[in-house]
DNA sequence: TTAATAATGAACATTATGTACTGTTTTACA
DNA sequence: TGTAAAACAGTACATAATGTTCATTATTAA
């Protein structure tokens, strides 16, 4: 077997990239996403300029890359949990609690469409991938199951924000099998 | 009975602010409405930048203001059309297809999240009035009204998105039924 | 210890913003 | 049709963010 390489990625970078990061978390929660400039991150993040264009060429990287990547893989992971043919967002909420401020900071009212969408999209590919097999393979039937599965999906994440926002007044699994009856009420009811 | 005192509105008026909201759709279906800066506007609609301030502060408000809003209007007037405890959206999706243009600017992916937002907001607001007497006043109660509400709008907006985005590939009558067929079945099923 | 490289800070050109002011043109209305 | 009011264009200005470049300093991995 061969030895792995292993990277090292240098402390300073990782400290910038951590204090960025950070800033921009911060400043969206003071702020909104689209309120927050560049300038604000790097003074906040006590950072230089140029240091910044180092490694990234604008916010919407900074907020795709580092450790929030990691954290939202994980998000999505989680709903893949479930056994049989019916999606779990047990584990989701669980997460989404356990890190509150940091989903707030991406999927509530101040954090900006980007994250939304891209929550969006990644629960709408699992429902897809979980009801696909009901639907034959003519056009018009794979449109309505795109359809029906985004449609699911944003108001799974609607549920979710809502939830979120509002100091989560219900419990997990409470929250978590309505959403899940929810996603099941439209692909029996609606796909005729 | 009173003279209603007719308010005259300055052909001069009129004229820039047309200008300037056709430039605006305009340039968001060139690039994406975030992209798209005051400067662009009043080059697009050859008016003087002191004259855009006189009327609005910013992009947002250009885009609220004027006939949009007429049209926006129109498109809820018409969800109220249906008789009994059922919304219509036939009517909404007629209105859609006929100002297809429009539609697209303000609501697909180009168009900014506001206009989406506004949208949502008020499906929402009209589902939440449908089905407001089959729950019970407890706070409890109240919130899964207003989550249910705000998932079910979140549904049809994004149906009705997709359509829009997709070349509208079903007819009005079908996509309509679908929506209605959708929130019934979120309200039916998941209010437990 | 040292060669590599990351960070700093300053400078610079560019672009957008919002305000202020002057002079010109268009309008509503009497 | 004449006139006062207004909306407009055009310019200038101050402010702020962007993105790039470069010389210098510091930190790091080996």
């Amino acid at each position: 077997m061969i030895a792995k390489k292993e990277i090292v990625v240098d402390r300073r970078i990782q400290k910038t990239k951590k204090a960025l990061t950070e800033a921009l978390i911060d400043l969206i929660l003071e702020k909104s996403y689209e309120k927050v400039t560049i300038q604000d991150i790097i003074d906040k993040a006590n950072v230089g300029r140029s240091t910044f264009y180092i490694h990234y060429e604008s916010k919407e990287q900074l907020l795709l890359d580092g450790h929030n990547n990691l954290n939202v893989k994980l998000f999505f992971d989680e709903l893949d949990d479930a056994k049989g043919s019916e999606i779990s967002f047990d584990n989701l909420f669980v997460h989404i609690a356990e890190n509150q401020q940091l989903a707030k900071a991406m999927l509530g009212k101040k954090g900006g469409n980007m994250m939304t969408e891209f929550f969006k999209n990644n629960v709408a590919l699992k429902i897809k991938k979980k009801f696909g097999r009901q639907f034959d393979k003519s056009k018009k039937e794979q449109k309505l199951l795109t359809f029906l599965a985004d449609a699911a999906g944003a108001a799974v994440i609607s549920f979710l924000v809502s939830w979120l926002e509002d100091e989560m007044p219900f419990t997990e699994k409470e929250i978590s099998s309505r959403c899940q009856c929810l996603v099941t009420a439209i692909f029996e009811r609606v796909s005729k």
